[in-house]
DNA sequence: CCGGCGAATGTAAGCGCTTGCCACTGGCGG
DNA sequence: CCGCCAGTGGCAAGCGCTTACATTCGCCGG
């Protein structure tokens, strides 16, 4: 055919105005069954398709949510998406996504948040760390928001009780008989302020507390959420003097740091226990033991959740905390005998 | 402000039309540096932001380059897309992921395609499966196209030479002294039709064949692109009689085949090889060898080829072939002797 | 048999921007 | 001193759709 059909065309061809067009093909009401008929056959016969431009500029709705992530290629992050396209594209709604790595890109995306009320009907923000003033000149836009990850309080979210897991997770290697326990975290000695970051330093903490122990200093290192930063935090731990177990909040991170301990001759479990955090997939293949979180889960529901507040949902926020699991594997299948016990 | 500028605000403001306003603020020329600057200011004075819909509207394009994968949630093609959109956020282009996971999405998308003509400026298709007759479709269509991964010689690509790749994998086995070589692909018979695997399952075939070798079909397993795809197979293969050697060809299903082997007692790489394909971060960590190949790299290259195209590029098509490495490690690390060997 | 009411449809005014085309301006050579 | 040209800038017609409002029509109760 030579140029696309468009809606002033399947009119003249169904014999009916384009305003009727633009309803039937909609699904609106006021439309009889039989000139719905006409109207979709016309349709059909032209292979009209209507210029989502066209509509969203009249309609002033963009038909797209958002996606804010820190990165892409991380498992987690990946799966995020994940969860948000399945249910967006059940909608029949576009994701835009956006990546806000750094300092740099979060100045950017808070500079062009005006611009994005305008492409984007909603948004979930993932990760994101922003000065609380703007988390409420947000709050105060016209576009819903969902927080995965965080929670500010200010918009829906869904999360999990990072530090309860932490402390179940400690808490396996207290019960393992450690007490020398490192942490591998991040936060703003490492790559990123990531709130997830500081709420299991915060739970590891709560965990070695309860036990009449605390976090020294040397124990208590920073890396990236990267198999390269657990590697090189690990190393770095292992140089202070090695702990007898280490708790690492990602699993890719946990990953490295068993790398480390083979590289320096440390067996896991034996001489280092380790717990991650995640369960992706590789920690099972590995025997890791680690915190799972639902995390395509949680991101489908904050998607529904800004879908509910598109379709005119407009309840108290919703706060959603999803439950974790200490998934129990190999690397800390061992029972350690601190000399204290030994000796009593 | 009460309500959003729009550029008539600023053409009123800046004192000239708003052909002018358009003009300065898109950098186009025509326009005296006095008059941009004057334009310039009074957009800023009112926070003014273009509306898109509006502007994609009267101009006909987008703005937006459309990504198709298989899946998210993968190390490759989350890295896919970190690459191709690492060079659209810098020419400050949007990103439209498109999901194509199976035959039924692929229906869908096949359907969608006269639409999505309409919303994006250009595609970068990433080891998509459809009839001939529609590639030459789209070939015939007005937007620009890249493939990543697949080459039909219609289109700008960029892949790897995937026989040779796994030549070089399986000729390294083959050097290892193995001759029971197991293969764990993935195909019609496994998750999807992956040209890549068809490709590296040849190589995998010339490799054997030029020591006078070949695949026996008790050895040839497809699985899904996954862990548990990989321990699966594993096990199926470990069941029929382990072969000393297994090529998978993605790291995901090593890992899995070497859980598997773990599960079964088999001691890698005394008793089993293993050689993965991608070389992700994980694999160095558990000293898995494997062909690496640059993902991010590749998708990068690919959104500036169709970025090219739409600068109106018009010579021939471009097939890049990207190198590939053969990383050797832990996995592999042992020389076997075949029964043959041993008694010459 | 008539007024009135609601459902079905049409009319047309935008939505906010881009761009082809025309009009103007001032500096320059003839 | 006049006409011409290149460089600026304005005008206005769209881009293809949505939707408020007006209109039409069939049907019912009085």
């Amino acid at each position: 055919m030579s140029r696309a059909a468009k809606i002033e065309d399947v009119a003249s061809r169904a014999g009916v105005s384009v305003a009727t067009v633009s309803r039937a093909l909609r699904g609106l009401p006021h439309v009889s069954a039989a000139t719905r008929e006409k109207v979709l056959r016309a349709a059909e016969e032209l292979d009209y398709r209507p210029n989502p431009h066209a509509a969203r500029l009249a309609a002033g709705r963009s038909g797209t949510v958002g996606v804010a992530v820190p990165v892409l290629n991380s498992w987690f992050y990946a799966n995020v998406l994940a969860g948000v396209e399945a249910v967006l594209a059940e909608e029949a709604l576009d994701m835009h996504v956006i990546v806000v790595d750094g300092p740099d890109a979060t100045e950017r995306f808070i500079a062009g948040l005006p611009a994005l009320s305008k492409r984007v009907d909603g948004l979930v923000l993932c990760d994101l760390f922003m000065p609380d003033q703007l988390w409420e000149d947000l709050a105060g836009g016209p576009v819903p928001v969902a927080t995965v990850g965080v929670d500010t309080g200010l918009f829906d979210s869904v999360t999990i009780d990072n530090v309860a897991a932490a402390e179940a997770a400690v808490g396996h290697l207290l019960d393992l008989g450690h007490t020398r326990i490192g942490l591998i975290g991040a936060g703003p000695d490492g790559a990123t302020d990531n709130e997830s970051a500081a709420l299991r330093r915060r739970g590891t903490i709560a965990a070695l507390g309860r036990r009449g122990l605390d976090l020294p200093a040397d124990l208590d290192v920073a890396g990236s959420f990267s198999v390269a930063g657990g590697r090189e935090a690990m190393l770095e731990l292992i140089g202070r003097g090695a702990p007898t177990a280490v708790f690492c909040i990602s699993d890719e991170m946990a990953i490295g740091a068993m790398w480390a301990a083979e590289e320096a001759g440390l067996r896991v479990p034996e001489d280092l226990a380790v717990v991650g955090f995640d369960d992706q997939p590789v920690a099972e293949a590995v025997g890791l033991t680690t915190v799972r979180q639902p995390v395509s889960i949680m991101a489908a529901r904050a998607a529904h959740l800004v879908l509910a507040r598109l379709d005119g949902d407009d309840g108290p926020v919703q706060r959603h905390v999803m439950p974790t699991l200490l998934q129990k594997r190999k690397s800390t299948d061992f029972r350690h005998l601190t000399p204290v016990h030994a000796h009593s």
